[in-house]
DNA sequence: CTCATTGCAAAACGTTTGCACAAAA
DNA sequence: TTTTGTGCAAACGTTTTGCAATGAG
């Protein structure tokens, strides 16, 4: 019973390893261009394919989750974050993390169809944004 | 007390009455391409800047809804259809209709915080693809 | 040596915009 | 006339891809 924790990430080379720990290093979900400029600062010759392809893999491979908001350029964070939704503040453009998750997801699925995922995105305004309004 | 039920669509032009009612058409929410060709049925010369641009319009005066999806391009519902959810079929790429909402969102939403709107998608496999596999 | 990864530039894709013209008011 | 809407083509931002060069084993 000694598997590793870090999901099925494969042997990563050092440029993977220097995106995903960009991920890994923010406070938010990224966009793809926002993680070449994170890593950058560690590698500064990375290009940005190679980030694409990084974030294209890890994402398949399980390591990296997508996250979409309307009219907003997808962004990314570690898979390894325990199970959580998102608050978009339409007025700052930030997302915030929820980690509540409603217990009667499971009821919406229809009959005979097998729910691997869910995302749930609450739109609005945050609290600081409306006290400055 | 006599206000408009059709939301608060304003004058539309010709084209723009086309765009809706591909949309309002449709048994399932659809591309701006999608809405062009369906469109193009009843004013052949259309042009797609013209569904963009109506798309947009219509989105932001509240008679269109954006759905966004993992990997797919943005579709469009009418915003008259009553409130519900969807569930997206990786395997066959179609788009469910889910009726049901679970009723503890509002818990979801952190102190000090104003909600205005909820998107929840559900990935996995519908009915029909789990039996032809 | 062999094979996977990378940078770069070009291509592809969805969407927006400038502009001249047409339609509406 | 003044204003608004439209087609077209060009521009845009994001993402993907072809390919030669690099790096790892």
């Amino acid at each position: 019973m000694e598997r590793a924790v870090t999901s099925s990430a494969s042997r990563l080379t050092r440029r993977q390893q220097a995106i995903l720990g960009a991920f890994e290093g923010a406070d938010a979900p990224m966009t793809a261009r926002e993680a070449w400029e994170a890593a950058r600062d560690e590698i500064p010759t990375i290009g940005l394919a190679t980030v694409y392809r990084a974030v294209k893999t890890l994402t398949g491979e399980g390591s990296l989750r997508q996250i979409e908001i309307v009219d907003e350029t997808p962004r990314y964070e570690p898979a390894t974050r325990p199970h959580h939704h998102h608050f978009f503040c339409r007025a700052c453009g930030r997302l915030f993390e929820i980690r509540k998750c409603p217990p009667s997801l499971r009821d919406m699925v229809p009959d005979g169809f097998a729910m691997e995922d869910h995302s749930i995105v609450l739109y609005g305004s945050c609290e600081e944004c409306l006290a400055t309004a």
